[in-house]
DNA sequence: ACTATATCCTGTATGC
DNA sequence: TGCATACAGGATATAG
């Protein structure tokens, strides 16, 4: 469930508090969620002692807190990954994973995670951008991101455009819940072949990505549950704000028709059978 | 190079 | 009431 504007919020509040804290110690409570800490679950609480934190960076759905000294912490929150900044006396949470603990006497950082798909690993020299991350694309609010280049490599994709924006390879930080508000947002049916779309149409797909994820990060992010929060534990609003995700049978905002659910990629897509209508079924590209 | 699918996990909701 | 099943879905390994 977290996608680029639920992580943000979270490097945020990490960025309010972590820069220029030292950790002292590292707990890890379940190997799982240093899984890919390939050295294993000792030698990542060995090597962080006495590593001082700079700026919490991120792209698309990846944080990466770096040191000082030039490696990375980095981050993936995965479907139901927390991270809680606690008061080292604060009750520990069910399914909290791994602790570090600082030589100040601020808040512990805690990362809690429900259903694992979540971890963190130490990324040597991984400072300004961890060598695991080389493969996943900059995302829709990195400055290097030039949409008109983007919307033609999107448009040489043979797959539907919501498997295309769901490609973290393609463009980072869309996820389930913002790739089917985008694609309402456009008007654009998630099974159109990418390929079958005009360059100004995939424009229009990607800027509804951007502005729908704007406004989502505007209101904390999107929770359903306590399962996203910030590091507070506080959650966001956005879910009040959906037309489509979620809202199977209820009436479209646009125009009223009843929104449906389909099965996607062992998940959901919802969408609007009217507003998004799949254009020119088989046959001809002309557009 | 591209495309699609199975897999990991657990709490909640639903069906019988 | 209890048991079983479906569902939520990130990234990645693997197969085609």
């Amino acid at each position: 469930m977290p996608e680029l504007p639920e992580v943000e919020v979270v490097r945020r509040g990490l960025a309010s508090s972590l820069p220029g804290r030292t950790v002292s110690a590292a707990r890890v409570r379940h190997p799982r969620a240093v899984r890919r800490h390939l050295a294993g679950p000792a030698d990542f609480e060995t090597r962080l002692p006495g590593r001082t934190f700079v700026a919490p960076r991120r792209r698309g759905k990846f944080l990466w807190l770096p040191f000082g000294d030039g490696d990375a912490l980095v981050a993936h929150l995965g479907m139901s990954g927390q991270f809680r900044l606690d008061e080292p006396d604060a009750p520990v949470l069910p399914h909290t994973h791994v602790v570090l603990d600082f030589a100040d006497a601020g808040p512990q950082l805690r990362f809690v995670d429900q259903r694992t798909f979540g971890g963190l690993w130490l990324s040597p020299g991984g400072a300004e951008l961890p060598s695991e991350l080389a493969h996943i694309a900059p995302d829709l609010f990195e400055e290097d991101v030039d949409p008109a280049v983007l919307a033609r490599s999107i448009q040489r994709r043979r797959s539907g455009i919501k498997r295309v924006l769901l490609d973290q390879t393609v463009v980072s930080g869309i996820g389930n819940i913002y790739a089917d508000e985008a694609l309402w947002l456009a008007g654009v049916h998630p099974e159109t072949p990418a390929d079958s779309m005009t360059t100004a149409r995939i424009r229009r797909v990607l800027e509804a990505a951007r502005q729908v994820m704007a406004e989502a990060l505007a209101q904390g992010g999107t929770s359903f549950d306590r399962l996203y929060v910030n590091v507070n534990g506080s959650s966001g609003y956005f879910s009040r704000s959906l037309n489509a995700y979620g809202r199977e049978g209820l009436p479209c905002p646009r125009c009223g028709t009843p929104l449906r659910r389909v099965a996607f990629a062992n998940r959901s897509s919802h969408f609007c059978p009217r507003c998004q209508r799949l254009r020119r079924p088989l046959g001809s590209r002309a557009e």
